[in-house]
DNA sequence: GGTATAATGATATATCGTTACATTTCCTGC
DNA sequence: GCAGGAAATGTAACGATATATCATTATACC
């Protein structure tokens, strides 16, 4: 197996150390648009703006984080102001809550195209969101061979993104 | 499949609904007991209370509900008192943090032996953490394609308990 | 017993998230 | 344009979760 080189088919979650920033953070502008549309909520300018936040990091993102440098007006938003655009943007499935670290991340897609899988790298912070389909299947297993009937699951990984770990694999 | 009869050799991670509850709580203990030698902690009257409170109960319980059902030396310990023994549970792996609900479950044994996958009821609580080797194969297998080294997992998943769920399994 | 280490006691504070209610903005129909 | 209602925001206070600090006490080891 070699890890450092994922095959084309399965390209690495992980956001290429040069990239076009702009884009990306358009693209999930864009896409946030569309699920508003869809979905019938509104992209105001505090959502957009935290959005947008999220969007330039590729990483989880504390509240009260959002709220120091948030430039709002020329002021300090109150944090309530953060938690309500972040429950609007999680319920639309634009922003996933990191429990493990009490932070947030913009997501990639609209929930129901991605799996729930979080890799979070405990070095630079930068974090994945790969697709996650064994781990639904080992889910309904594990939950068949008990009896549970499961509803929503989250799997938070740390360890180090290829970035940050030995360049051997050690 | 038949959810509601997990095969023998595989019997339900959920306590069953009536069990020899001190044997639980004593075998817990016991086990800590074992654990502090081997690792070198001491499992002190603080400790011991905190992790009987949690082996009484098969769910997470948080760290403030603690605080206010702890009867020590009759009055309520400070918070810190109880974060103090959970730290020390949790490193040894008696105890496990559910960062979903901020609250903690006692482990059913030392974490070498067991997965990190907890199935948490939504209706009535109960909780369960059932063997997860198919997920950390999942979890290595997700890494390899993405060149992360992972460190550690937790995956959380919802639902409804053998107990909760409608017995036509719908 | 003397000393080093582990653990506790007590107070204060940091961090994370919510409640409550008044006000404003936006959409819709006229 | 303008009324009416729903959605979103503004503001202050509060609640819930977790940690920092430092003095003191208990335990293990010699």
């Amino acid at each position: 197996m070699k890890p450092s080189s994922p095959t084309p088919s399965e390209p690495s979650p992980f956001p290429a150390r040069r990239h076009d920033h702009d884009a990306c953070i358009a693209d999930g502008l864009a896409r946030a648009e569309a699920v508003c549309r869809e979905r019938g909520g509104r992209l105001t300018e505090n959502r957009r703006a935290v959005l947008g936040l999220l969007l330039a990091e590729h990483r989880p993102v504390g509240a009260y984080e959002i709220v120091e440098r948030f430039d709002w007006k020329r002021r300090k938003p109150a944090p309530v102001q953060i938690y309500r655009a972040l429950s609007f943007l999680e319920a639309a499935g634009l922003v996933h809550r990191i429990a493990s670290r009490n932070a947030y991340v913009a997501c990639s897609g609209p929930k129901e195209e991605h799996g729930t899988v979080f890799l979070v790298c405990r070095d630079c912070g930068t974090f994945a969101e790969p697709s996650g389909a064994a781990v639904g299947v080992a889910v309904r297993d594990l939950a068949a061979a008990s009896g549970f009937e499961p509803h929503d699951h989250a799997l938070e990984v740390t360890g180090r993104c290829p970035d940050c770990r030995p360049a051997d694999g050690g």
